[in-house]
DNA sequence: TTGACAACATACTCGATAGTATGTTCAAGT
DNA sequence: ACTTGAACATACTATCGAGTATGTTGTCAA
């Protein structure tokens, strides 16, 4: 939670990054819940205990505080699994390192995952909020981008005769159906520690590359 | 497409069925594009060159159009895989058979399919539309008794030795994260026939029982 | 210390849409 | 043939929510 307990009503003005934090977390949360358009401004106020004012002073619309959380989605998945990319090590374990890397972190960053799936759907059927073309072309560009890297790593690891497959692109889409799976049936349990997560994650990855052609043992 | 041609403005009575039919195959279009809250009768009425009176007609409420679609869905994806349970055959083939007859039925039925998701969505999150609770809990009833389905033959094929995995729901919701795929990334092309449409209902197959630790061959 | 402005809250407007009330056409029973 | 009611179409209402206009608080720079 990106909430500071803070002491005064009002917020200082070098805090306007953690306010808008905090409308995102709500707005991703009220978003998975409900979905996009069924979401009131008011129902993400209410959430982080504020009004609807405070959201349209940092966002000129609903769809930009949608597209702010596609985004930070976005980045947050980036984040995970680029140090991996950059790494040197055998191909088919910088597929295992990547695939848990992102599983890893669509069920920390769950809400806005969600949200990211919502653009992808809205960005496929060309339903999208708001008109600044230019905005959605660099979202669509992201995600393309983020595929590009899964599809290198994949070729890679064919490449080197640990994996086989048929249709990349029926493979790509397969492998992430699964690993994004977690978003919509994971559900975090009371009291769950990190190693129990890890062990979902883990099982997730072991699908994901065995769905590859991948016979090998796990570590 | 239901729609019969017709000579007189009205319908007789006895094309109601085919007359809901209608709507519905509207109303999936429409909710597959933009999603149920944003989706306005108004544009169901117009996918189908009618008004909203015609639907009103029918049903009571957008929920209850909404609550059709999602049944009528659900009873396609029985019709097509409820033969095959009751057929004598190894259990590994049956396992085949019905993930195959799955895939065919959600890529053939798209957009149905597509509300299948939102309402499992809808349940899942408890922000389903309408408040007939006996309704709801028969919706979920349904979605259940075709899980368990599913667990059953993957449960005997995993007797059976043919496959393995570890904790069975998360087996089983890659399974269905797989083989719904279509669902999400498929698109028709214009002149593409069924010998195209099995070749990636057989990959998706192919992909799901591999998860699912199969390394034998495919016929 | 003060005034200017950022960071909100409050109180409105206005368009879209779910739902309703009522009118119209025609099929079928009698 | 005529009458009733199902199958719609048309015209309206009422609500909800996005967006706006304006008021209030308190920070910070000079």
């Amino acid at each position: 939670m990106a909430t500071a307990t803070r002491s005064t009503k009002y917020r200082r003005q070098s805090d306007t990054d953690l306010s808008r934090m905090e409308i995102m977390e709500g707005a991703a949360l009220c978003f998975e819940a409900r979905g996009y358009s069924a979401t009131s401004l008011d129902e993400v106020a209410a959430r982080i205990a504020s009004t609807k004012g405070r959201i349209y002073h940092h966002y000129a619309s609903k769809a930009e505080l949608f597209l702010d959380v596609y985004r930070t989605g976005m980045m947050m998945n980036f984040q995970a699994i680029e140090p991996i990319l950059s790494r040197d090590m055998p191909p088919i374990d910088r597929l295992k390192a990547v695939l848990k890397a992102h599983v890893m972190c669509v069920i920390r960053t769950k809400a806005f995952q969600n949200v990211v799936g919502q653009g992808v759907d809205m960005l496929r059927h060309g339903t999208m909020p708001a008109n600044e073309h230019a905005e959605l072309r660099q979202l669509a560009q992201l995600r393309d981008t983020y595929s590009e890297h899964f599809s290198t790593v994949l070729e890679d690891a064919m490449a080197a005769g640990d994996i086989e497959f048929g249709n990349i692109k029926i493979a790509l889409n397969s492998v992430f159906m699964c690993i994004n799976g977690p978003i919509v049936w994971f559900t975090p349990r009371k009291g769950q520690d990190q190693k129990e997560i890890e062990a979902v994650a883990d099982e997730c990855v072991l699908y994901a590359i065995r769905l590859l052609g991948y016979t090998g043992e796990m570590p």
